[in-house]
DNA sequence: TTGCATACATAGAGGAGCAATGCATTGTTG
DNA sequence: CAACAATGCATTGCTCCTCTATGTATGCAA
């Protein structure tokens, strides 16, 4: 299983990247998650819907109810402007430090 | 400065892959992540060190005292066995995100 | 009607980060 | 030679955050 902090890392682009995508929710972001991640990533509802509730709060993202085919309803999120420049800064940030880890990588002797 | 949540994941990998290297020192350390990060990267001392220490109480890094050319006392640490697999983890877990990442940020349309 | 998948939500214990602080030495500048 | 900057290691404790555990509710299939 992925060490905690990156996955902790990772939350917030990860599914600003999804929604990205189009707008999407809670139980299948987490389906997805899963499946991108080989199984490797252990996300529970109870750690996604913190972080949804504070990307809403940032404004990052919106969220609207509404009724899916089967007579479910679902909370509905999808990105805002500001989720939209956020998602940019993530990128920049990983790239950066995957630069520097990536650059190290090719040094080593060990 | 880059997010703090990817600082901390970051850390580790970095401090082991630094150390790959060859053995260093504290403060050296600082300086050299400073410059790989183009100083975006925030990390002061009282924070690298309680890394150092849980490092090396993982056994994954070991630890020398030594006196410098310069007549200062430095504590030198480096990479261990477990350190090394360690990294090789982080690594994979690295590459693991990172591909997810990319591979969504292919299919964005926003 | 039992059980499973779907679907959203929060409380609270536990843990981790890091700012602040402390100590000591060497080199440098005025 | 006094004062300051840079070098060098280390810990405390507050605060913030994570994530486990738990709760609620519905649709559908066996």
């Amino acid at each position: 299983m992925i060490r905690k902090e990156l996955v902790a890392a990772s939350a917030e682009p990860l599914i600003l990247s999804l929604l990205a995508r189009g707008e999407s929710y809670g139980y299948a972001i987490i389906q997805e998650i899963k499946t991108r991640s080989g199984n490797r990533m252990g996300w529970t509802d109870g750690m996604l819907y913190p972080v949804l509730h504070r990307l809403e709060r940032k404004g990052q993202i919106k969220s609207r109810w509404a009724e899916a085919e089967n007579g479910r309803k679902r909370k509905y999120y999808f990105l805002k402007k500001d989720g939209k420049k956020a998602l940019e800064e993530h990128d920049e940030h990983w790239a950066m430090v995957h630069a520097a880890l990536s650059g190290l990588r090719k040094e080593r002797y060990v």
